[in-house]
DNA sequence: AAAAAAC
């Protein structure tokens, strides 16, 4: 079956064509005629499934078709996170060149001041987020009386973020004749209940079970420490050829200092969190879309839905608290068929966390261990220019007396080991470190042997994994 | 325990 087969129209078509894409997916195959035909629709389906184009592909045919000039907003698209509300944005220009439709991104942490004037000469299709969309209608520069098509997406995450009375709220705002779409990767009671109330009759159709993980994903825990967990990550990146990576973390500190940390090794990093401003987010998304940077440390903003290409790698730097968000994190990579790998760093802390994640998907995570991590970072540090070099020595030599007893032999290992890890590790790092001021490169330096304190913590023998491939257990 | 979302 193709796209042809769906009822799209031949506009459509062609833009579906040049954005390079000729079959639909499972989900898009079933929604996209009953969406023609105008019927509710209940989509159980995880994001990666081609759900986007989904309502999208159908909704540009239908805004096209009875298309009057539009001075109120006909549809709606409300979505959990600003950065998914960008995205669909943007497939609406993509799918959408040869239509001439009109739409407003409505998100918070920007000025309001373009949204309200693209309000003002109307739209086509709103794309919101439930905060800003309230504040923009509280202050009266929305009337929702002409949306006749509202897509609810992401549902579960709605919930899960308080936004379901928000979501109730604008359904009354809408006009009762209108067509729904819901889509959720779960279906909780509370979003059965919120379905039943606000479509008509919908047409169930589910894709993938929730809580199915992508069998295109390869899924490896790597036992570690707290202390370990940036030095492991460093070798994980290095040693399985990552080409592009995000690597998610539990907390927004955490975050931030990774980043900072993967930049001082010179990694080509950039971060996102929800902590950060608005553009400055999207800026950061953007520089690791485009290939400036090939690492983007992120919170749990980055978890779902986000669609980037060709994302190798998915790297828990923490296991996230709840099970669900692992099986999203790590549907980051495996997209669209591509294979995908995604490593968790488990220390003891983190081992409930596994527990929960491996009941929830019912398989057993296969556990990989590290062999010889010291080499390649230390290494390369001696490679450094002098001062540099030098100082590193000095603090090496200052661990045998302190009774560590790791480095001498990390020494032998590091001379007879080939150093074919080189130049793959160009291709990711930065070219030059000079990016802050020599002073503060020494504070954070130091700052950061002490949170990663190469061997800070560990005074037993030399563990079995101490060798420089992955291998499995 | 965290993160997300309006000002």
């Amino acid at each position: 079956m193709s796209f042809a087969d769906l009822g799209l129209s031949d506009e459509l078509l062609r833009a579906v064509t040049d954005a390079g894409y000729t079959e639909p997916t499972p989900i898009q195959r079933q929604a996209i005629p009953s969406v023609l035909m105008g019927k509710d629709l209940v989509g159980i389906a995880q994001t990666g499934t081609g759900k986007t184009a989904a309502f999208v592909l159908p909704m540009i045919d239908i805004l096209g078709e009875g298309r009057t000039r539009a001075l109120m907003p006909r549809s709606l698209i409300l979505e959990p996170t600003r950065e998914l509300a960008a995205q669909v944005a943007e497939n609406f220009e993509k799918y959408g060149t040869h239509h001439k439709l009109s739409m407003a991104l409505l998100i918070g942490g920007v000025q309001m001041g373009d949204q309200v004037k693209a309000l003002e000469k109307g739209v086509d299709v709103l794309i919101a987020t439930p905060g800003r969309l309230m504040d923009l209608f509280g202050r009266g520069k929305i009337l929702l009386t002409g949306c006749n098509l509202l897509v609810i997406d992401e549902a579960d995450r709605m919930l899960d973020m308080g936004f379901i009375p928000d979501i109730e709220e604008i359904c009354t705002k809408l006009p009762k004749q209108r067509q729904t779409l819901l889509f959720s990767a779960t279906m909780p009671p509370v979003i059965k209940k919120l379905a039943d109330k606000f479509l008509n009759d919908p047409k169930r159709i589910e894709v993938a079970r929730p809580a199915t993980t992508n069998t295109n994903i390869t899924q490896r825990i790597v036992e570690t420490t707290s202390m370990k967990k940036r030095e492991t990550l460093r070798q994980l990146l290095e040693a399985d050829n990552v080409q592009t990576a995000i690597i998610f973390c539990n907390r927004k500190t955490t975050v931030r200092e990774l980043n900072k940390s993967l930049q001082r090794h010179r990694f080509r990093s950039a971060e996102i969190h929800g902590d950060m401003e608005q553009p400055q987010r999207l800026a950061e998304l953007d520089r690791f879309k485009k290939g400036d940077v090939n690492i983007l440390v992120a919170s749990d903003v980055a978890a779902r839905g986000l669609d980037i290409k060709g994302v190798s790698h998915v790297f828990n730097f923490d296991a996230p608290w709840h099970p669900d968000d692992y099986v999203h994190r790590i549907g980051r990579t495996g997209r669209g068929g591509a294979t995908g790998t995604a490593y968790t760093l488990v220390a003891p802390d983190d081992a409930e966390n596994i527990a929960n994640i491996e009941k929830l998907t019912g398989h057993k995570i296969e556990r990989v261990r590290l062999k010889n991590p010291a080499p390649a970072a230390e290494g390369d540090e001696v490679r450094e220019e002098a001062p540099r070099g030098r100082r590193r020595k000095a603090e090496d030599e200052k661990k045998p007396a302190r009774g560590k007893k790791a480095e001498p032999k990390r020494e032998e290992t590091r001379r007879d080991e080939p150093r074919r890890e080189e130049p793959r590790r160009e291709e990711f790092r930065r070219e030059s470190r000079d990016e802050q001021p020599r002073r503060d490169r020494g504070r954070d330096r130091r700052r950061d042997e002490r949170d990663d304190g190469p061997d800070d913590g560990w005074n037993g023998p030399i563990p079995d994994f101490l060798n420089y491939t992955l291998a499995a257990e």
